[in-house]
DNA sequence: CGCAAAGGTGAAATCCGGTTCAACTTCGCC
DNA sequence: GGCGAAGTTGAACCGGATTTCACCTTTGCG
């Protein structure tokens, strides 16, 4: 992860040569590891450039601030998640199988990116702002989705606004999943964990006679 | 909230007379408040002891650093919400009648107690081990609960090895649902949103014919 | 009352990491 | 090959926070 687009989304001084570039995207990439293994607080600037290869100055030609790195690095994360999962969603046959689908490569995700994990969640408590954004943006597509679903009779009826609650639902879902299954323990394969959980909300819990 | 039971999960020494009691629980409802509002790093001692009335010092004769209050105040804060939810859930005729009431509780709590679901999930980046512990216990108590409605015949059989990633799928639901609806913004009150979510799980999304 | 133990005080020690900046090097183009 | 712009350097600055401590006050009990 932290690919280059995080240079697009900061408000930065934009390179203007090829050796700048180049050690922006360096400085991009420390950042996210000395950010996800230490955290917003104990991760140092020194440790960044350092994991850089560059001197503790080089920082502030390209970022203003500590946050403002910060705050690139969770925008390019949640660009990064919302298009990998859109990318596996893709061939889906129906919204039942694209949400079992987009889970499993959710939970994978977080397994093979625990720095992205990290970052984003931490962003509740550093840049609230982005924070929001984030959930709100993947809130909304959720919603879009289930409504067209609806419309497309591929899943139980029901009224408009109770599209909403059932977006954040899911993605609550997916988020702890992901945390407890990605990266806590991995005794359940991302898969397996999909079937579950998307088998919970498609089939219901209620009894049925028969 | 920042319940009395705070003195007892400390591991601070226990003060002897009555004026050190009510001094410590102004100090532990303080730094309740401060953490609260300010969040961990942002959150300064003597911001805790300016709101508790006392000098710096008196800090230090209850509490041997700033995480150890806030380790404490975590402890304290799990145990109120499981409390609370518990309480709430007591007389449910069913799994399916608790699941509602306990979702509605949870979210009525939040909002009730922003500070409290703050500093619980704050803790993921300041004490991770008392977050993972208060999770843990909570999944396992869940489990537990669907295991025996399960038993009981009154949610739909599976296998044993779903109810965990049951539970959790459940509880990060609740989470976000929280955050969402109890702290975000309020214009669904905490009942619409339970029994929308609740009826999302107990009746699935899978169109049934007829 | 009297005095040890408990509680309270806040100035000062200590630590620490983010940010600045003036001097230096490299790059790219004419 | 030379010159201005871009990039790099790291020591020093700086503010702010936690924690310590020697001294003072209050409490509770015989």
């Amino acid at each position: 992860m932290a690919t280059s687009s995080a240079a697009t989304a900061g408000g930065d001084k934009e390179p203007r040569t090829e050796r700048g570039r180049k050690t922006l995207r360096r400085l991009i990439e420390a950042a996210a590891a000395e950010f996800g293994e230490r955290g917003f607080h104990e991760a140092a600037i020194t440790g960044i450039t350092r994991r850089a290869g560059v001197a503790l100055g080089t920082f502030y030609t390209y970022f203003e601030s500590k946050e403002e790195v910060f705050r690139a690095l969770v925008l390019d994360m949640s660009r990064a998640t919302r298009a990998h999962v859109a990318e596996a969603v893709k061939g889906a046959p129906d919204r039942l199988a694209a949400e079992r689908i987009g889970l499993e490569a959710f939970i994978a995700f977080t397994r093979r990116h625990p720095e992205l994990y990290r970052i984003i969640e931490e962003a509740q408590f550093v840049a609230e702002d982005v924070y929001r954004e984030h959930y709100l943006t993947f809130a909304e597509a959720y919603r879009r989705n289930l409504a067209g679903a609806r419309a497309r009779g591929e899943i139980a009826d029901g009224p408009d606004s109770a599209d909403e609650p059932r977006a954040w639902a899911l993605i609550g879902m997916s988020v702890f999943l992901g945390m407890r299954y990605g990266l806590w323990n991995e005794d359940l394969s991302p898969g397996e964990v999909a079937e579950i959980a998307i088998g919970l909300v498609s089939e219901g819990l209620r009894k049925r006679e028969g």
